[in-house]
DNA sequence: ATTATATTTAACTGAATGGTTAAATAATAG
DNA sequence: CTATTATTTAACCATTCAGTTAAATATAAT
C-alpha cells in the first residue's frame, strides 16, 4: 500500500532534524536505553525526550519499558516507504529519462496525483494554464497596519 | 563525497511538506512555469512563491528565467543524497541483520557518526554509559512564575 | 505611454519547533 | 521507609513555518 501524505510528512520531517538522525544511526548499532542515547549528546534530557517522542511518532521508533529503563529499538518501515517515495525520482538522478517518459505515458494523472500524496485539489480556480491572480478567499478586511 | 548535514536538512524539511512534493511530482512531467504550478492549489501565489524558494534554496529545483516567466525544472541531486543516507538503513527493513552487523564490525563508530552527520560531539558529560542527570549550563535562574 | 500579466516582496499572524529549567512520576536499592 | 536513578511532564521562550493580503517589480502587448 502506498503510504499517506501524514505518514511521509511525519517522517520527513522527522528526519530532518540532524539529532534525530544521529539517533537512529545509533539505534542502528542495537537498542538502547534513553541515558544512552542522550549521553553524546550536548543537550538536556527533555529535550531528547521530545526527539524520541517524534521519532516514536513518525514510527521510527519504538520503546519497550523494561523496569525504569525504556529500550529504544529502530523501526524501519517508514524509511522504506520514504525511500520508495524518493525511488521515483531515481529515474532522474540516473538519466534515464526515456524509461521515466515510458511510465509516464503508462501512468494517468491521477494515479501520480494520489502516489506523491498530493491533497486532492477540489477546485480549480481556473481550466486555463495560467490563472489570473491569487484570488482573494475568506475576505479579512484586518487593518494592514504598517508597523515596521 | 557524502553530503552535509546542513544539505540533508534542507532536503528533508523541504520533502516533508505535501503541497512541495506535489510541486516536485509536477515538475517530474516537465519544467513548468510558476502559475501553471500554482494552478492545481487552493493557495494564494505567494504561499507558492515560498515553496518554490524553499525547494530551491534545497537545490531540488532550478529555475530559468524566460522574458517574464521563471521555468522551473527538477534539480534530483539532493533527492540522491537523501535516498543514499536512507539507504543505510535498507539493511534494517530487508531483514538482512547479518549482513548489517557483519558492516557494522568492520567500520569504525567515527565513520558512522560522520556519515550520519551527528554533530561533532563536543564534551561527553560522563564516560560511563548511564549519565547521572541533566546538568544545567548556562544557569539564568529566571523566575518560574506559573502562569497556567 | 498605458495596461495587463507573471511573479516577488513586505508585513503580518497563528501554530509548530526545538530548546530551556523545575518538578513530577516510577522503579530500584539500601 | 527513604534515597537514588531513569525518564517524562509542565511551563516557558525564541525562532521558524506556512499561510494571508497589499503592494511592488518586471516584462509584454496594445
Amino acid at each position: 500500500m502506498q503510504p499517506s501524505p501524514a505518514v511521509l510528512n511525519k517522517t520527513f520531517s522527522a528526519l530532518a532534524d540532524p539529532t534525530r538522525r544521529a539517533i537512529l544511526s545509533r539505534l542502528a548499532q542495537g537498542e538502547s536505553s534513553v541515558g544512552e542515547l542522550a549521553a553524546p549528546f550536548e543537550m538536556s534530557w527533555p529535550a531528547i525526550s521530545k526527539h524520541l517522542r517524534v521519532l516514536e511518532d513518525a514510527g521510527l521508533m519504538k520503546r519497550e519499558r523494561d523496569g525504569r529503563v525504556h529500550r529504544c529499538r529502530l523501526e524501519p518501515t517508514p524509511m522504506k516507504d520514504a525511500a520508495e517515495w524518493i525511488a521515483f525520482y531515481r529515474r532522474f538522478w540516473e538519466g534515464q529519462l526515456d524509461a521515466l517518459a515510458n511510465f509516464l505515458e503508462n501512468t494517468s494523472d491521477k494515479e501520480i496525483q494520489n502516489w506523491t500524496s498530493h491533497k486532492p485539489s477540489s477546485k480549480r480556480r481556473s481550466s486555463s494554464s495560467a490563472p489570473s491572480r491569487p484570488r482573494a478567499k475568506k475576505s479579512s478586511a484586518r487593518g494592514r497596519k504598517k508597523k515596521r
